[in-house]
DNA sequence: GTTAAGGTAGACCGATCGGTCTAGGAGGTG
DNA sequence: CACCTCCTAGACCGATCGGTCTACCTTAAC
């Protein structure tokens, strides 16, 4: 006992998607690629999702609850309002330093995604998701307007996923914290000015 | 005389390839969809441009010169420098107030694009630019360390592309502008406090 | 008028795309 | 044993992709 059985089609799948269409993008990478690195019948991907869009929604929300997991994790690590915000850019740093780092999964599949397609619907869920996290944390550190700083910050965090990925410029994780933390400073002394 | 003759086909088939690349994607729209817009012929895209990709790279250094030529402008207009650098932002508000705005044309093109294709390339050659024209904005308007400001306000304004075309947020442009403000305004006086 | 260049229409090419289908093998359950 | 379910291997499909090629036509220059 306690063969080592290969895992199930669907988690093969799932892991070759990942690699792939995270590394090369979801549109350049064919169902062969796909089937050929899973070691699947070509049937078998069709069966367990029905359609390329169904392993691409597939492979977006696992994508999704890592991420919403790792910044939910980060800012759990801190009680202080103000470390639970900035730690959300930590996370960022981390993600940068991965050799695997390829820039934001979601909006690469979304650049030229048709609507209505997986590649369309699943970063707007992600990107609301993220814009609800940043208004909440913007709320807690005492802002006057959250939404408004949770957009802001939404911005550089936006802003750094693409430097980080388009230039080489591997110092946009501390300039993105800084400047959330100048964003936010900006907010409360605003707010004690007109107290 | 004063005959109206219709454009060459070189004009003909990149005011098409603007239109149809920039509404739908580089990667989306077929060199059929092209040459069928344009009236042209299918052997006179491959003589102007020799290839696909060369076509993509004379519709992106196209966007590329009225982008930075529309920048400039804006810009050129102020003599503050502080409202030469926020100038920049209302740019953008102009720009997602435009029913046909899709998002930023380069970060779209080069989202899972190759290396060596002119759509991996010419964005590179945009983004150094805008950035360096972000670091004389932020040098001109007294920061002490105009490349960090800089990158910080290169932040908020791909931030600010990316969540006006993929959330409806229409009230980015000021949120952005209203940031930006606030980064050079802390700078400035981290500055004068250190000084 | 002759010539040469550049444009047009459209057949044609091999490759690849996403997706379907058939036939058979492997493994567990009755 | 038989049975059923899941998976495999791979042929096959129509559509579309980027790109080439032939043949004809127009236009301007000499």
């Amino acid at each position: 006992m306690s063969s080592a059985k290969r895992p199930a089609p669907r988690d093969r799948l799932l892991k070759a998607a990942d690699e792939l269409f995270y590394a090369e993008g979801v549109h350049s990478v064919g169902i062969d690629r796909v089937i050929d690195r899973a070691d699947v019948a070509r049937a078998s991907l069709y069966s367990t999702f029905g359609s390329k869009d169904g392993l691409i929604r597939a492979y977006l929300e696992h994508r999704m609850d890592i991420s919403t997991a790792r910044l939910l994790t980060a800012v759990a690590a801190h009680t202080d309002p103000r470390e639970r915000l900035l730690s959300v850019f930590d996370v960022q740093a981390a993600l940068f330093a991965r050799e695997d780092f390829q820039g934001c999964a979601f909006n690469r599949a979304t650049a030229e995604a048709s609507p209505g397609s997986a590649a369309f619907e699943v970063p707007q869920t992600y990107r609301r998701w993220v814009r609800n996290l940043f208004e909440e944390l913007a709320a807690a550190v005492g802002a006057p307007d959250p939404v408004l700083l949770g957009s802001q910050l939404h911005l550089l965090y936006d802003g750094a996923m693409l430097a980080a990925s388009l230039d080489q410029n591997k110092t946009v994780a501390s300039a993105s914290r800084a400047a959330a933390a100048a964003l936010v400073d900006a907010a409360l002394a605003n707010a004690a000015r007109s107290a």
